[in-house]
DNA sequence: ACCTGAACACCGTTCAAGT
DNA sequence: ACCTGAACACCGTTCAAGT
């Protein structure tokens, strides 16, 4: 079958000349093996070169898709803070978004950092300078802290939640879930990820009462 | 002046024997240069060869005193609990130990994070394992919790505070503080000291109507 | 006992060279 | 463009050797 000539195609489309080298894309392709070592090992157990010979690519393959291994880790953070925010949002709107939602998010919040600590503490372990350099980081971290700003502001409306200033509720909240979160990854409280959770519905069930309109 | 012989003495008393190496205690000073470091150029800058250089020292003379890296890590991580611990006391004892040294409990350990920011990640960085090794360890990190803890059993005593189990209420508010001071000692909530503080003293009025008898 | 230098097995990163 | 190996400047740790 011959292909009509395309205007939006490029005049001499390259080939992919696949099998000439190792990966079609190998970017996504190290990004991928990196989560997987640190899900598994740790970020201490991350390094270049096994995350090349893994891939059966050179150890300086790599510096062709990131600037150094910092990159790296902030493409892995904004991997995760983009998880992050779909699973907040998926417990704000799959519970009727008022205050039992509200109470979920907390839940799904310490339950992401259980599951994935290793994941969670690039994302917040200072490996990576939030600010300045990399906006999509930035954007990616401000979107997960604005699904839970969204919904203090929904439970505002409803006359449910103080009419605080939302920016200062929101870090207050935040502060809470992440304190449990790291505390409990970080094997701080000796506590089972049971005991975590009934924390978590505690401090919800107190600040409830500490924040209610 | 002459000292009398004193029972307590030793009945020969090693000489120093100064100058022969480099130092007469050596361990201590290993320790204090490790916190300077620290606290000038964070744990990631943290080298045992530097250390030695810097105590002019050959390289390996650490281990003398220090199993390991790792080992030196958590006598920075001890010294800090221990330091932490006195300065929550202090804020107890100096302020009444009512509702309000109870508030000045919560701001000094904020300000103890932001002032002391390498070696509060040292402390919670999960660069040393809790738990089964190191008892010492375990023993000072319990006994800065354990002011908490009978700061709280005070003010249920006092009517204050209603009475939860006291383990959980002070987890509650240990995690509160401790992710305020984690998310600004690591950039995340782009504050100011003066915005930290002001978001600490709201946190915990929020608290108190939270927790209230 | 306490300290030393040499040596080992690792790192991240740079760079000239290949295709 | 994309990948390679050699090389550089670092690590923590071990160990036989000195005093």
């Amino acid at each position: 079958m011959i292909r009509p000539v395309n205007a939006e195609m490029p005049v001499r489309p390259r080939r992919k000349r696949r099998g000439r080298y190792h990966h079609g894309d190998l970017g996504r392709a190290l990004l991928q093996e990196a989560l997987r070592t640190i899900q598994a090992d740790g970020v201490e157990s991350l390094t270049l070169r096994g995350v090349g010979k893994s891939l059966g690519v050179s150890r300086t393959a790599l510096y062709r898709h990131f600037s150094d291994k910092s990159a790296l880790l902030r493409a892995v953070a904004r991997e995760g803070f983009r998880t992050l925010r779909l699973e907040l949002l998926e417990a704000w709107q799959a519970n009727g978004r008022g205050r039992e939602a509200f109470e979920a998010m907390g839940v799904a919040y310490v339950r992401f950092a259980l599951a994935h600590p290793s994941h969670y503490r690039v994302m917040f372990g200072g490996f990576v300078e939030m600010g300045s350099a990399d906006p999509e980081l930035a954007a990616e971290a401000a979107g997960a802290f604005g699904a839970l700003v969204d919904a203090l502001v929904a439970l505002q409306q409803a006359g449910l939640v103080r009419r605080d200033e939302p920016l200062l509720l929101a870090r207050f909240i935040w502060a809470i879930v992440h304190g449990i979160a790291r505390l409990a990854i970080d094997g701080q409280m000796r506590c089972s990820p049971d005991e975590s959770e009934a924390l978590t519905r505690f401090a919800i069930e107190r600040v409830r009462t500490g924040i209610a309109a």
